[in-house]
RNA sequence: GCCGGGAUGGUGGAAUAGGUAGACACGCAAGACUUAAAAUCUUGUGGCCGUAAGGCCGUGCGGGUUCGAUUCCCGCUCCUGGUACCA
């Protein structure tokens, strides 16, 4: 074998591996554990792009790095394989979406088998898998059967609350539960209905059935969560989506606000991450405050963080959508109220956010009593006041909030400044300076005054303290089919779980994939869908779980994914801990991240797993982009001229495939075969070639500049793929996938694998001892790897194996003591060829059990130093010197330089600054 | 609006406890090999002036600190991610 056939050295290593199970990952207590996982993707049925693998590139080198460094490494890939496209293609053509994830997984496999990833596939998982998702309807039963306790400050059986119930009641139970809750005494709950006890028990479960306003989605038919949101239309599909009240599941993960806030101190998450959480969770520090309306029984209670502000508050302010503002109204405002009321209310959601410019409000003709000063203040209605946060309700302080401000000018209410400072420039928030004019707050700084003030509420029983998070809680069902079935069935309209033994409640077959015609789930469809008990048979929840369920704690049955009998065995999750190493794209911030933090915290609750954060370290990787390929046709005809010529012609700009072009060269019989249409195409060319426009855009079918990695790895093979994606820049940077530079690393391969063969292409080391310059070349570029390998710099550590190659090509080395450790060196990065040339050096086995290189400093050591010597800062000439020299010597030798002395014109300098090892700077 | 990230040759990028800007690679140019092309190899390649030696300029823009700034500070511009009447 003389030449790098890649093709045969992949197809070659990656059986071997296949079958002698390289990878797989048992439980050693023996050894320091490794958890590198990656997100597992959507299979789509798109199949891979070169932009997929990227992240699962970077985490295969840390993972076999890890392995070469004696670490048992954990590296598992899976599916999530409930999802929206499956789904919607079953409506559009009536396949089973079980049988679309499957080709689609089919084909995802195979394409990542040939990138020749250490995947220990015996832990494959897939969440639509039946034995899978068994486990995920049961962490649901498992919640629905838990509480938070606020004292405790953890989940706890439902059953210890119904215990304290019986014998206390709810009013000494500092527990998680609906704003609505009423207090009740023990003989009232023992008194209570079946009925009555159990809806009120879901007002503390920790998933539970209540009316919510949710996201509708009417061309998905479907709720969404927030984070499937973006700017009022559906993240997939971009269609509308409007404010709408339903009965639905929630999970009540505002219950856990606070430490999913705490726990991120100690992650080693990139800050931007962290930051985009803490402003999802969204907490604010303030306090409830009662306002009396006058001449009524009625109350207004607002929610505000500056109490402190409470004597500058000129009017109230209610959310259109609240029902106590229609109470209000008055009937001289009766008709002026009523209409605004209206047509605030039909102003979609998407209405209301772009246009947050127009101010619109309307007396109620009501007023309500500041319980500081019991001063009479007016009651409006306002759509800048949201009904999903807080209360609904806010105490307007003109003076210090721009947007109380703008609604009192445009209005003419009053604006009464109660902190220090000038209004010339409207409202100010003042949040240092001193509170004025008001009463006994006056003449203290915010803090104190709005202890203060708080002290004084709670005294008078019209308020208290407390923490608002902008975090709601998450909406747990979909009316959607291709997804887990609630283990929840229906008696007499309440809901009650099913039997444990009755996992998994496996997805029923319908019909169509559709919504009844009724408007019910594609569930309704399916001709039994009851649950049968001793008292007879009762109907099952017809909604499913959301996307989110499944990949909400897939990382714990990654250790043990065939356990039948628990969700995974504690000794192996006890063993893997939380996952060292994650890497995934950052849309995920606050959607996945938040909510598998979440359930981590829930199972850690109840000791079902002992971490109670997933995700240690997390790196996230830069999306690629496409880059776009134009040609030029000049209208009207099948001509097509080359970028440079394209102004002197009439043309337009047409996408071209991107696989068709070459460094921007055109390759024109390919153009010609392309389409049919294109077959007699002309070109003008310029220099005898077609140059191609370029633009970075989003990679898209459409736009023709999807590249498929089998393209490349057929073209190059893996190692280069491999390489080059990390070659391409730092992996958290976006960047557009260009192929152009390909050949530069595919090059640097061929030298490597030239190493270990002579001239006429035949194997051949030494064992000579290598020289002193052989040594250094490699141990700069371990030393150089191992740096890299803690900052996450893939890139320059393909830089440094191609320095250290291209020296030892000049030096003519064919060393053992030198070419052993290279392969091992390169390995991660570059399996297949790694793994031959090791199997060439006469060794058995794999080359992922060796051990990596020791690094030796002493080869590295240099005796001579060459100083820029710099004049003002300029640097003029250089002078190699021996690093023993003292400061003095260092002067003595720069100073007696022609060049310098050339520079200096015969003048002493002024200033002489010399950093041993580092630069000599002469000031004239 | 608010909170992040970024801007370096023709291109991707390298270099930050402040110390030779442009590593490595692509592209381009010239040459070698070849009937020719591809591949491969060699040399050159930030801009300007100069035959050269050498000089001047140069890390988005404008200031500042320093012997010395891509790196630190102040003020901007542009690109990009998140988020938003959150009281």
């Amino acid at each position: 074998m003389a030449e790098y056939t890649f093709k045969d050295i992949e197809k070659k290593w990656q059986a071997y591996w296949e079958e002698n199970q390289t990878f797989q990952a048992n439980v050693n207590p023996d050894k320091p554990k490794f958890y590198s996982l990656d997100m597992f993707p959507y299979p789509s049925g798109a199949g891979l792009h070169v932009g997929h693998p990227l992240g699962y590139i970077a985490s295969d080198i840390v993972s076999r790095f890890k392995k070469l460094k004696g670490f048992n490494v954990l590296h598992p890939m899976g599916y999530d394989s409930f999802g929206l496209p499956a789904e919607q293609y079953a409506i559009q053509t009536g396949q089973h979406p079980a049988i679309t994830t499957e080709q689609n997984i089919a084909r995802y496999t195979e394409q990542l088998k040939n990138i020749g990833f250490a995947f220990d596939w015996s832990k494959e998982v897939r969440t639509s898998n039946s034995d899978y998702y068994k486990w995920t309807q049961w962490i649901f039963m498992q919640l629905f059967n838990s509480y938070y306790d606020l004292d405790a400050d953890k989940a706890l059986s439902i059953d210890s609350l119904i215990e304290r119930f019986e014998k206390e009641g709810n009013a000494s139970i500092k527990a998680a539960c609906d704003e609505d809750t009423e207090k009740f005494t023990a003989a009232d709950w023992n008194a209570y209905s079946e009925k009555i006890k159990q809806e009120t028990l879901l007002k503390y479960r920790l998933t539970f059935l209540a009316e919510t306003t949710v996201n509708w989605c009417a061309a998905l038919g479907t709720v969404l969560s927030n984070d499937e949101v973006k700017e009022g239309f559906s993240e997939r599909g971009g269609h509308p989506v409007e404010r709408k009240k339903m009965m639905q599941w929630s999970m009540r993960i505002t219950a856990y606000a606070d430490r999913l806030l705490q726990g991120l101190e100690k992650l080693d998450w990139s800050e931007p991450i962290k930051e985009m959480q803490r402003n999802w969770i969204g907490k604010s520090i303030g306090a409830d405050v009662v306002f009396q309306v006058k001449d009524s029984d009625q109350k207004i209670k607002v929610f505000t963080t500056r109490v402190d502000t409470i004597y500058g508050v000129t009017y109230l302010a209610l959310a259109p959508e609240s029902e106590l503002a229609a109470a209000l109204i008055t009937e001289d405002q009766r008709e002026k109220a009523e209409a605004y009321i209206e047509v605030a209310k039909n102003r979609s959601e998407r209405e209301r956010m772009s246009d947050v410019k127009t101010i619109s409000g309307a007396f109620t003709g009501s007023y309500a009593i500041n319980p500081f000063n019991g001063e009479e203040i007016q009651v409006w209605v306002a759509d800048y006041v949201l009904a999903g946060y807080g209360t609904g309700a806010v105490m307007a302080v003109p003076a210090h909030d721009e947007r109380d401000y703008n609604f009192a000018k445009h209005f003419g209410l009053e604006i009464r400044q109660v902190i220090e400072g000038s209004m010339e420039e409207g409202s100010f928030p003042g949040k240092g300076g001193l509170i004025i004019n008001s009463g006994f707050i006056s003449n203290l700084y915010m803090k104190d005054a709005m202890n203060k003030a708080i002290e004084f509420l709670e005294e008078k029983g019209i308020g208290k303290g407390k923490i608002q998070y902008r975090m709601r809680d998450a909406i747990f069902t979909r009316q959607r089919y291709w997804g887990e079935p609630l283990p929840v069935y229906f008696k007499e309209g309440l809901p009650y779980l099913i039997e444990e033994k009755d996992l998994p409640l496996v997805l029923p077959e319908v019909d169509k994939y559709l919504p009844t015609e009724d408007g019910e789930p594609p569930l309704a469809r399916a001709s039994d869908w009851n649950y049968k008990t001793a008292e007879g048979e009762f109907p099952l929840e017809r909604s499913t779980m959301p996307g989110w369920a499944g990949s909400s704690w897939y990382f714990f049955r990654y250790t043990d994914p065939k356990n039948e009998t628990e969700l995974a065995d504690k000794a192996k999750t006890d063993y893997w801990g939380s996952v060292d190493l994650y890497i995934g794209g950052s849309e995920h911030a606050t959607g996945h991240l938040l909510y598998s933090r979440f359930w981590t915290k829930f199972l850690y609750d109840l000791g079902i797993v002992t971490v109670d954060e997933p995700f240690q370290k997390m790196i996230n990787q830069g999306m690629i982009q496409g880059r776009s390929n134009f040609v030029y046709r000049v209208k009207g005809t099948n001509q097509f001229v080359s970028y440079g010529l394209r102004d002197q012609y009439d043309t337009f700009a047409m996408h071209v495939d991107v696989n068709i072009v070459y460094n921007d060269q055109l390759n024109l019989d390919k153009f010609k075969a392309w389409r049919p249409d294109l077959a007699d195409a002309e070109f003008i060319l310029e220099d005898g070639k077609y140059i191609c426009g370029s633009e970075v855009e989003k990679m898209s079918k459409s736009k023709y500049n999807v590249v498929n990695p089998d393209d490349i790895i057929e073209r190059y093979g893996a190692d280069t793929l491999r390489l080059y994606e990390m070659f391409l820049g730092p992996l958290e940077q976006f960047k557009p996938w260009n192929t152009n530079g390909i050949d530069g690393v595919y090059k640097f391969l061929r030298k490597l694998w030239n190493l270990y063969h002579n001239s006429s292409g035949e194997f051949q080391v030494s064992d000579a001892e290598p020289s002193k310059e052989e040594y250094k070349a490699l141990h700069k570029a371990i030393k150089k790897m191992e740096d890299d390998m803690a900052n996450f710099s893939f890139n320059t550590s393909v830089s440094s194996f191609m320095i250290c190659v291209n020296e030892l090509t000049a030096l003519k080395s064919n060393k053992r003591g030198i070419l052993e450790p290279l392969a091992i060196l390169v390995s991660p990065y570059a399996p297949h060829i790694a793994e031959e040339l090791w199997n060439l050096l006469g060794h058995e086995g794999s080359i992922t059990d060796a051990t990596f290189p020791i690094f030796d400093e002493s080869h590295l050591v240099e005796s001579a130093f060459e100083y820029p010597v710099m004049i003002n800062g300029k640097m003029r000439t250089k002078l190699s010197l021996d690093l023993s020299l003292s400061k003095d010597q260092i002067q003595e030798a720069a100073l007696s330089d022609e060049i310098v002395m050339k520079w200096l014109e015969g003048k002493a300098p002024k200033k002489i600054i010399i950093v041993p090892g580092k630069i000599v700077n002469l000031v004239v």
